[in-house]
DNA sequence: TATTATAAGTGTATAATACACTTAGATGGC
DNA sequence: GCCATCTAAGTGTATTATACACTTATAATA
């Protein structure tokens, strides 16, 4: 996306498309929802994905089919083959005790980072004269 | 960084380094350091940048002069070199009218990402039996 | 039989970061 | 005078994350 140009959410308020590319925290959100659904698959995570995503930017599929093969190459989730459900092969994907504890320490990492952004923010705010009252 | 092994912050507590390449916020940064403080110099903003920075990792020169030299391409700030000052010559940054629009629409996009992840961590939180008490 | 929905990808370009390295002016110690 | 150090502004290049388009294949439906 062109910066400054954004054909999907339209002019009326900035959005993270037109601030160029943006931290999308693939990798949480497909753990945490690893954690509170047990088990799925990659295509069931792509339609919970549009609900949770951090910024108004959908996640791709393909960013996500790449993230859960990452995971999974580091031993944060591991996978099986359910051909007996209808229609095409499911990989399902499981979080594993290491991918508990990776899950957490993204927690915490993204707890600061939440309270660092709405501190800057805060400050930033405060430079700008009120237009509201 | 390789994942999961900081060298620089040790192993107290997870840290944005050990998780991956996190967005380090350099432009949003950048245009409110030069917002705050009217007319700064590159090097002057790297001293600053290791006091505000929104993770847990310092930013660095290189990122900063290339998003400087973006910034002022895209016309959100203008530069003259300062030669009189003592030492090599500094080039000077301003913020533009446009690149206070912009900081402006930063300010936004951060405000949502911040409440988005504050949500989701405290979501995330409860996925976990608490440990204290 | 053709279309659509489901499912899991790959190809490839751009963007952001990570770390190392370079150039060059000024200052202070010897 | 010479060398180390501080100041200032970069560049080179590899890796990682994202963006968007495209492919393959199974099953259900019209």
């Amino acid at each position: 996306m062109r910066r400054g140009h954004c054909h999907r959410h339209g002019a009326d308020q900035p959005c993270t498309c037109a601030m160029g590319n943006l931290y999308r925290f693939v990798e949480p959100l497909a753990l945490y929802l690893l954690k509170k659904r047990g088990q799925t698959h990659g295509y069931e995570l792509i339609g919970a994905l549009r609900e949770q995503a951090l910024t108004d930017s959908t996640i791709e599929p393909g960013a996500l089919y790449r993230t859960l093969r990452r995971l999974e190459e580091s031993g944060f989730v591991s996978s099986t083959w359910d051909i007996a459900a209808s229609g095409p092969a499911r990989r399902v994907y499981e979080l594993t005790e290491l991918g508990e504890q990776h899950l957490q320490e993204w927690v915490i990492v993204l707890g600061h980072l939440a309270e660092s952004l709405a501190g800057f923010v805060s400050e930033a705010r405060d430079l700008f004269p009120s237009t509201s009252s």
